[in-house]
DNA sequence: CCTGCATGAGACATTGATGTCTCACATGGG
DNA sequence: CCCATGTGAGACATCAATGTCTCATGCAGG
């Protein structure tokens, strides 16, 4: 029967385009529907089968970038263990999504008042509630607040991932870069 | 004569203008010439009269937003004093067009191979060396590269004038979040 | 071989932003 | 008072992206 053969193929096509469609919008946010059609290999027409409208689209990569996040969350157990050991599972897990986070991380201004948001919600308090099991611990300074923690945590992220896509920094050193940073900073210590 | 009346006049109100177009963009990086004339309280004919097209318009807050680091980084003095001291008053100096700076900082994709964007190089090169300047003195850490220090510099900054329009963080804690941040790190430390 | 179906290509209308124009107003200087 | 100039309002054409449509093609399954 074509029914399943329908589901799956469409299936793995509709996460083949959203894949290619979140690296051309990471690179270019203004790319025209016509671009991600082609950059995916497909004709404006499938695109549109798949998606109906660029809103559907970025709705769709939204989804897609909620997924991983809280794949990413759950992967990297942050109730276990020391929470500076967390917090790198956590960037190191959350790495190959880092472009497609950067892009929306710039593009969720234009979702005020909307419902998906309650997505980030729920991703913003487990991070915050990481950096606040590590404040409780005594791992982490109490001067410097979750929610700001949690911010720079993204702004840390897409700077990163814009960086690598530059070429400015070595994609290898991605992770490194941003843990160290985040939980170290950029000043020297005596005691390592 | 009016030659002179002509050039002041419009000098102050293309200033307001362009500060007035900063924080709607900073906002709503998609908002319309229309909107950006009506935030600045005149007609879009008189907003087409001083800026020919929204490009220009981009440009000229480019422009602006170089000036405005150019002139953070001469009032900070970065050669002078401790690395960390100079980082702290960077930051304090920048801190008022952080909110342009955040609107370009995802712009600026828009501009890839144009001539503008050497200004940006000067800027990069300045702050750059400072880092550097702190790596050799033995105040910052070697490890992580000065173009990392300085892209974290500018998401940091972006994420904390973000963060401070949603109302997410105090206003008057922008400046120690983003030092506390970027110089000391999340953990927290026997020896202040 | 034949049929159903997804696709690609392209035509077409629509929409929204933009650039350009004209005209009336009002404000300030001569 | 009169005139010049900047301005606001609006009409209009343009242009790019989009949404929708049709049709031919290629392909897999029966």
């Amino acid at each position: 029967m074509s029914h399943m053969g329908y589901c799956c193929l469409m299936a793995v096509d509709r996460d083949h385009v959203l894949r290619t469609a979140a690296a051309l919008l990471t690179r270019k946010s203004t790319a025209t529907m016509d671009e991600v059609a082609r950059a995916a290999g497909i004709s404006r027409a499938t695109l549109h089968r798949q998606f109906a409208g660029r809103d559907a689209l970025v709705r769709a990569l939204e989804a897609l970038g909620i997924a991983e996040c809280e794949a990413a969350l759950d992967a990297a157990r942050p109730d276990e263990g020391p929470a500076r050991d967390a917090v790198h599972r956590l960037i190191r897990e959350i790495e190959p999504a880092a472009g497609l986070l950067a892009f929306l991380y710039t593009e969720n201004q234009l979702f005020e008042g909307e419902e998906q948001n309650q997505g980030w919600t729920r991703i913003d308090e487990r991070i915050e509630a990481l950096f606040r099991r590590g404040q409780r611990s005594g791992e982490f300074r109490i001067d410097l607040s979750p929610a700001w923690l949690t911010e720079a945590l993204y702004g840390l992220m897409a700077s990163g991932a814009w960086a690598v896509g530059e070429g400015r920094v070595a994609p290898k050193d991605f992770t490194y870069m941003i843990v160290e940073l985040l939980l170290g900073g950029a000043l020297r210590r005596e005691e390592p």
